[in-house]
DNA sequence: CCAGTATCCCTTTTT
DNA sequence: GGGATACTGG
């Protein structure tokens, strides 16, 4: 009572009216009933966010029933910090993280009412996949085996039909008519794919979310209970958010209604994994009533940027008009820069780091973005040939790659001794076991109660037995002591250590990468905590830059994909590979939605870009995979008057050598 | 039954 | 240019 007389006639500490727009000003302080904020490329929307959790901390709402989900949580987490910084560090207390993270939450705090047991096991796409494969092959006829569709698409099908709330039967009739003769089997393996996953207490991506919504609907005392402890709801990123998290959604809201999302149906560049910007266009008829609000006025870029990016998405067919502008004059025109060749793209790109840098441009202001990871590779021979420092981002991940999942698969039996898809992988791994041994030795341990004896009953070859001897020292080692996370990491590693050597040519570098595991494992008290962030939030960067940040300080260069650049800015922007086949890939170009969220891309890309904008492509490439030369710039870019993109070349263009 | 070799496939983006 | 699968020899 108190309380509401108080917040009343509250005189706020934080200058909200002074300190944002008028729209982003009525953003903020809208905090009952559900609110759409459309806003466009740079245009403050993690400024509104950041004002909006103190504003409602500062109306005197506890933090913890403040709920943010956010695309990554680093996202979060700098968003909390902010708002810590602006107001106080109550901020810091809010709940937030990603979807997924946050269903993980949820389900391991009720796991027991929902008949998860003692809990569950998060598996990756890669674990999925083998999940997959294993049926697959127990299923199908060796006859049938190559014209089936493989792991790795089968995977994608059975995720699309979850994400999209779609049968198999849809997803195979829209997506992969070619596949229909084979329905009923791709069904019938999709079925025991969630058998196999409920015997191994496994969940997948999907299930996370999968169990977070059935968690909801068929508990109503659960879903009273999760949905009015969250006061208010603030979803960040709407427009990369799936049929499967808008239900989710709309049941976590059904107590409060206090929702707001935002988002920018122009950024949507997650369809790929089932996002669904359609989302964002619902939006009010899921909540009827709900507030619209545009923010159109952009704070990052210069006019010239604008001028291009907005006829870049104005040939996108979506729903949503607006137009970015600024009131920043002046700025210089966006290029086009045709270069002889791929290397020579990549000396373009040094030499204009090396003049910005004469400018005063710090190299952490410079970005590099690419439609694939791999785009980069020649880029970062001659960078480090030049002895420019940088960090990539995105592509290949750190815990993808062969030597982590095995490190991880030796710490993940420890926390679940019947995980079959880990003893495969580090059985496969001794000395004269192959499948068959593996599986022997994995029904031995998986008939035992618990612990790993099953590794020394198993009937076996004498020889192979001695070979497994390490193995079972490494786990009697362990399993003795009271140890550490980073002392398990650490026996795991002095096991690993030889067989990494013996396996891999570039075997020093991949022992630094362990090294970089084992300080990883450090920060953490429990292994179980590790090995799901590491599925769920795993470091993106091949080297960590939060760890790293002491050896020659952070003044680096960022090469990243354009979707791991979503959200952020530097003063100068290269776009690499803007070759028509490269981006748009050839892969999206005969269908018109996929090309649309190319274009999508191109323009989450080039609106990173403050100051100044670069796109390069090599003259002529061919490209083995359709057979063809590519050498027009990509169609996005080609018909844009001068006046808008400057057009340059660069290299030498002999044609005879 | 394992391990080494041949062959075919595909080749984006990420929680 | 690599990874997964299929085949063959030991």
């Amino acid at each position: 009572m108190k309380e509401m007389i108080n917040s009343a006639v509250r005189k706020f500490s934080i200058p909200y009216e002074k300190d944002l727009n008028s729209s982003q000003f009525e953003a903020v302080i809208h905090t009952k009933g559900p609110l759409l904020v459309i806003a466009g490329a740079g245009s403050g929307k993690t400024r509104t966010l950041t004002y909006r959790v103190a504003r409602l901390v500062e109306e005197g709402i506890s933090p913890g029933s403040i709920l943010l989900l956010t695309f990554t949580r680093k996202a979060a987490q700098e968003m909390l910090r902010r708002a810590a910084g602006l107001l106080d560090n109550r901020c810091e207390n809010i709940s937030g993280g990603t979807f997924h993270s946050f269903a993980n939450n949820i389900l391991r705090k009720y796991s027991r009412q929902i008949g998860l047991g003692s809990g569950f096991n998060i598996i990756d796409r890669y674990d999925s996949e083998a999940l997959i494969g294993l049926i697959r092959k127990e299923m199908l006829s060796t006859s049938r085996q190559s014209s089936f569709p493989r792991n790795h698409t089968l995977s994608t099908i059975f995720s699309k039909a979850l994400n999209k709330v779609l049968t198999i039967e849809d997803v195979i009739c829209n997506d992969y008519p070619h596949f229909a003769d084979d329905l009923d089997t791709i069904i019938a393996i999709n079925k025991a794919y969630k058998v196999r996953k409920t015997e191994h207490y496994y969940l997948d991506y999907d299930d996370l979310l999968v169990c977070f919504k059935a968690l909801m609907e068929e508990h109503p005392d659960l879903r009273h209970r999760i949905s009015s402890s969250y006061e208010h709801i603030m979803v960040d990123e709407y427009q990369d958010t799936n049929q499967m998290q808008a239900d989710i959604l709309t049941l976590l809201a059904s107590a409060n209604k206090n929702i707001m999302v935002v988002g920018d149906d122009s950024q949507s560049i997650y369809a790929f994994r089932g996002a669904n910007f359609i989302n964002i266009m619902r939006f009010p008829e899921l909540f009827p009533g709900a507030r619209t609000i545009t923010l159109e006025e952009n704070y990052r870029s210069d006019q010239p940027i604008l001028d291009l990016t907005n006829i870049i998405i104005e040939r996108a067919s979506e729903k949503y008009s607006k137009t970015l502008f600024t009131r920043r004059k002046g700025g210089v025109k966006p290029l086009l820069v045709c270069t002889s060749g791929e290397n020579s793209q990549s000396k373009f790109i040094i030499e204009k780091i090396r003049e910005l840098n004469q400018y005063g441009i710090p190299l952490n202001e410079i970005a590099v973005l690419f439609r694939a990871g791999y785009h980069s590779f020649d880029l970062e021979i001659e960078l480090t040939r030049s002895d420019i420092p940088f960090k990539k981002v995105g592509g290949f991940k750190f815990v993808e790659s062969a030597h982590i999942k095995d490190v991880l698969a030796h710490l993940k039996v420890l926390v679940n001794s019947k995980d079959r898809l880990s003893w495969q992988r580090i059985l496969l791994l001794v000395d004269r076991i192959g499948r068959q041994t593996a599986n022997k030795i994995f029904d031995a341990i998986s008939s035992e109660k618990s612990g790993y004896t099953g590794l020394l009953t198993a009937k076996i070859k004498k020889q192979t037995s001695e070979n497994l001897s390490g193995l079972k020292d490494l786990f009697g080692k362990i399993d003795s002591g009271v140890m550490s996370v980073y002392e398990m990491g650490d026996k795991v590693v002095d096991y690993y250590l030889p067989l990494l050597r013996e396996q891999f040519d570039d075997h020093p570098k991949r022992a630094k990468d362990l090294e970089h595991l084992l300080s990883i494992m450090e920060r953490y008290d429990s292994l179980k905590e590790f090995l799901t962030d590491m599925t769920l939030e795993p470091p993106n960067t091949s080297i960590d830059d939060s760890l790293s940040d002491n050896s020659g300080g952070d003044d680096l260069l960022v090469l990243s994909t354009i979707h791991s650049a979503k959200g952020l800015e530097w003063h100068t922007v290269f776009i690499i590979w803007a070759l028509d086949g490269r981006f748009p890939s050839s892969h999206s170009i005969n269908n018109p939605e996929e090309l649309e969220e190319e274009l999508r891309l191109m323009y989450v890309a080039a609106t990173r870009a403050r100051k100044s904008l670069y796109f390069t492509y090599p003259k002529e490439v061919y490209d083995r995979s359709t057979g063809m030369v590519l050498k027009r710039p990509s169609r996005f870019l080609d018909s844009i008057n001068s006046g808008i993109l400057g057009k340059h070349s660069f290299g030498s263009f002999n044609y005879f050598y």
